[in-house]
DNA sequence: TCATAAGTTAACCGAATGGTTAGCTTTCAA
DNA sequence: TTGAAAGCTAACCATTCGGTTAACTTATGA
């Protein structure tokens, strides 16, 4: 029997990190407009820098973000590789649910095209 | 700019069921085997009842898990339809890291000549 | 009918989450 | 050169997690 290949806890810290609102935001935020510093990253979502820190600290953990010093700025960037990992999950499993399957594989092909 | 459409909270509900090895595990055999009784979700995992009850529970808010009542068991099946919800967090932000698009579009063509 | 199996509920426990404030260091720029 | 900006660290706090045991209810089958 095959099984999806992936250390667990790497798992568990991507979709971990993932369940949380404000760490989705970040993420999203940092695919749509690139690196930003920490503070950029606290203003939106009315939170304070030190609570910031561990949100990215997750993503970090989780390999999702890595961050650069910069002068006195910490610049934070998404590691797109790591986010394959949870979303490989979903592919191997896909096999089991024929129908998400099916929206998975129609979604894509659409995206393809363009 | 278009965001991704679903609420925020069963997002939230849907990775973090998954980020547990445990509820991944019965999640996955649930799909390999359909539906099972509570004593088998448990005895894999070595865990006790109340144990996996919780973790049915944490699985049934995200919508992953339903289950039914028979006799004196209790049957869980997984309900493919709110797995979609979080492969659908992927889908939609793939366009944004293009390498794991390609990958994703690969693996599921490939799928889907099977 | 009655012991037992399956499940549920409640209470408990230590550890982790998600946030804060206060105080420190480092860097920049006037 | 020195004040302010950016970030880091530590301490704190209430809540949630992930697990347990004990006690209860319900259904089964001999």
């Amino acid at each position: 029997m095959v099984s999806f290949q992936s250390d667990p806890a790497h798992v568990d810290r991507a979709f971990f990190a993932l369940s949380n609102a404000t760490r989705r935001g970040m993420t999203e935020m940092l695919l749509r407009e690139g690196e930003k510093p920490m503070r950029e990253l606290a203003r939106p979502f009315g939170i304070s820098l030190p609570g910031a820190m561990k949100h990215i600290g997750v993503l970090q953990e989780a390999g999702i973000v890595s961050c650069r010093r910069q002068g006195r700025e910490n610049l934070c960037s998404v590691d797109a590789g790591a986010l394959q990992t949870a979303a490989g999950w979903f592919e191997f499993h896909a096999r089991f649910w024929s129908v998400s399957f099916e929206r998975l594989g129609k979604v894509l092909a659409e995206k393809k095209k363009k």
